[in-house]
DNA sequence: TTTTAATCAGATAAAAAAATCTGATTATAA
DNA sequence: TTATAATCAGATTTTTTTATCTGATTAAAA
């Protein structure tokens, strides 16, 4: 039952978008995002190290502390968290598991999957974060 | 690393797709599948076996035993396949993860994502897997 | 200055997916 | 009729992914 990106990507994603929905210079816990997004606590805040060493987001130590945007939201494309957390295998490795599925080689897929695999890094590289505000403060609303 | 489908779809769809390119009538033994697609020859048998209990495959036991495609080419499909295997939550579930996306209560990627899927979809419905045929004899004699 | 609440780091555990093993059954072919 | 080569069934192992635990460190607030 694999969808697309890994748990710890899609938590990644949520996590960080939340984050761009929070006032900017305000730090935000793991407690408070594993709330917010019924996430395991100790599961998002792993991710968050990650995230915080890639520089995406970056972190406060003690009391009060959290995490927050390492920069502004205008700066941040969701491709970013995905390249971070999954890679770019998704984009690279052949649909249909053929080693060295190339355009030499192709499978019987790779043309038309191609097309599909473009649209899709081009739909996570496009929009920066900053756009989906509105969407996921509804959306977390809603959870 | 999750790349869409799951090492067994991937291997069913290899089989199947390979199975499609021998003659109509001949069986084929799980041992030549796996040498022939580099497939651990035990994990492929154990996907045939399934596949042959959806019907889209079909078996022979004994001596010079084997497996052979249930139904003429022209008659299957790609999304019979993964449906089979994987299931549909590919096409239903939260490209981010999140519980319940839906069109009342969307995911900042919804209807984008949504579109891909569609495509996505679609291309494993349309064609039958026939129209492979030379594309997989080439792929498997590179591999 | 002390308590408290947070991240951080690394080990560990649990669950799921991928792969392998074993023995039984089946049916062809010698 | 017997040896052989295959599927079948189910248990087991290994690997990867997901999740949790523990203790150290940090820094704000009382």
């Amino acid at each position: 039952m694999t969808v697309i990106f890994s748990k710890k990507c899609e938590y990644g994603l949520q996590a960080v978008l939340y984050l761009s929905t929070c006032d900017r210079g305000t730090v935000v816990s793991a407690d408070e995002i594993a709330r917010k997004l019924s996430i395991p606590k100790e599961f998002i805040s792993k991710i968050l190290q990650s995230l915080t060493e890639s520089g995406i987001v970056a972190s406060k130590k003690g009391k009060s502390g959290g995490f927050y945007l390492a920069r502004d939201p205008e700066k941040i494309k969701l491709i970013d968290i995905v390249v971070s957390i999954d890679g770019l295998d998704i984009f690279n490795n052949c649909v249909l598991g053929f080693p060295t599925c190339n355009p030499e080689h192709p499978c019987p897929l790779h043309e038309k999957w191609g097309t599909l695999r473009t649209q899709a890094y081009n739909m996570l590289s496009e929009d920066t974060i900053d756009t989906f505000r509105e969407q996921t403060l509804k959306k977390v609303a809603a959870i």
